[in-house]
DNA sequence: TTTATTATTTAGATTTGTCTAAATAATATT
DNA sequence: AATATTATTTAGACAAATCTAAATAATAAA
């Protein structure tokens, strides 16, 4: 099956929509891509044609075995490259999505296989996301919740959900990276923020919003 | 100037048939791009508007100045994935050049400064080939001709112009590659035969076509 | 349960890159 | 120089991926 850039990106969006097996809409899957509800529909129908998706017009997208299958595939590749792009050529965390967002479309087995073993065969990314292998196994990731809904006080920065520049970026200048112990000292429901002691630093306050997207585990 | 691929495919191969400052026909350009005439008088159309060719109807195509720098990108691009591909992925010689084509079009200086850094900055690709540096500067290539033309006995293999896999897996089979040493024992005009004796083989015999693909220096 | 709102789809247009077939220009041959 | 051949361009079409505007379905509110 050999995929566009923009099916592969369709596919891949709807595998990150779908969180276990929810039904993705239609505006949520435009959302996302950045482009219009009445371009998603279109798709839709090309990647049902193709078996790569469950849909029935009004009813949302679902992956297909296959589909799952394929963005397993490029979750692969792109989580491989931000290795490769951390790892080896020093880049910083968050400048690395949108260039594996390019390198993660050049569909070629072996180079992705031989980069996986060049890079040590990693099972987690820089943004701590896990790595399928080359089967599109994937290992379950350690337990973990969204800061805002921590209970446990003390924790440990796992993941960000959220790779946009400008939310990486602004971590990095609250000194907030992967592996960062922090505590919890308090969450103001009334304006949606909460405060956070970062480990060998004065504490600060954070919106929900940006809890919402630092994954992180009881310490 | 944000090229599309197609774009940056075209620019690329008219820097390849350009060598010097020929002027490249519209034929040639569909042959090396195995694509038909009238595209290439449309994608000429564009690529003239742009001023990145010098083009006028029916007297062929050359780069212009901005041509000629953002072809010298394209290339220093690829050849240092070439590069990386054989060099840290230990891939083959002649299984690269298809996926430094997609590898090259990641526009990136940052990605490809770091690239060549990473690799030591090479100055010559797997296949002899220079490779330009980050101002699009290119060292000159030592002396060399084709092996067809070669008047020298003793010579040494330094680049291969043609990267079709079917060639290099055939130099491959009969024991040639980058630094191979050998001589000439007979020209055979009446057949365009060549017969040679790569070191440490016994006596081998190629076409003419196949080595005007070779290059070559005196030993 | 009507009505209003929101979500989704359809219809038709646009852009990019390509193609074929026909027309025209340049070059080679007699 | 006239004619044949080859090279190039034009005209018109097509597929992919997108869009806007209008129509329709699903859902929420009154």
């Amino acid at each position: 099956m050999n995929l566009s850039i923009a099916e592969e990106n369709h596919i891949k969006s709807i595998y990150k929509l779908q969180e276990g097996d929810a039904v993705v809409t239609t505006n949520a899957l435009a959302y996302e891509l950045d482009t219009k509800p009445a371009s998603v529909t279109d798709m839709a129908k090309k990647l049902k044609e193709k078996k790569l998706i469950e849909y029935e017009k009004y009813k949302g997208i679902t992956l297909s075995a296959d589909g799952r299958k394929a963005a397993l595939q490029i979750v692969r590749r792109h989580r491989l490259w931000e290795c490769f792009l951390v790892d080896k050529l020093l880049f910083s965390w968050e400048e690395v999505h949108e260039l594996a967002e390019e390198l993660e479309h050049v569909r070629s087995e072996k180079l992705t296989n031989r980069l996986s073993e060049f890079l040590g065969n990693p099972v987690i990314d820089p943004h701590g996301d896990p790595i399928p292998d080359a089967n599109g196994k994937l290992v379950k990731p350690r337990p973990q919740t969204s800061l805002d809904q921590a209970n446990a006080k003390r924790l440990v920065v796992t993941a960000v959900t959220d790779q946009s520049t400008a939310l990486l970026a602004f971590l990095n200048a609250k000194g907030i990276k992967l592996g960062t112990q922090l505590e919890i000292i308090a969450h103001y429901e009334y304006d949606n923020s909460i405060e956070i002691k970062v480990k060998g630093q004065s504490p600060i306050t954070i919106s929900e919003q940006v809890a919402k997207n630092i994954m992180v585990r009881p310490l």
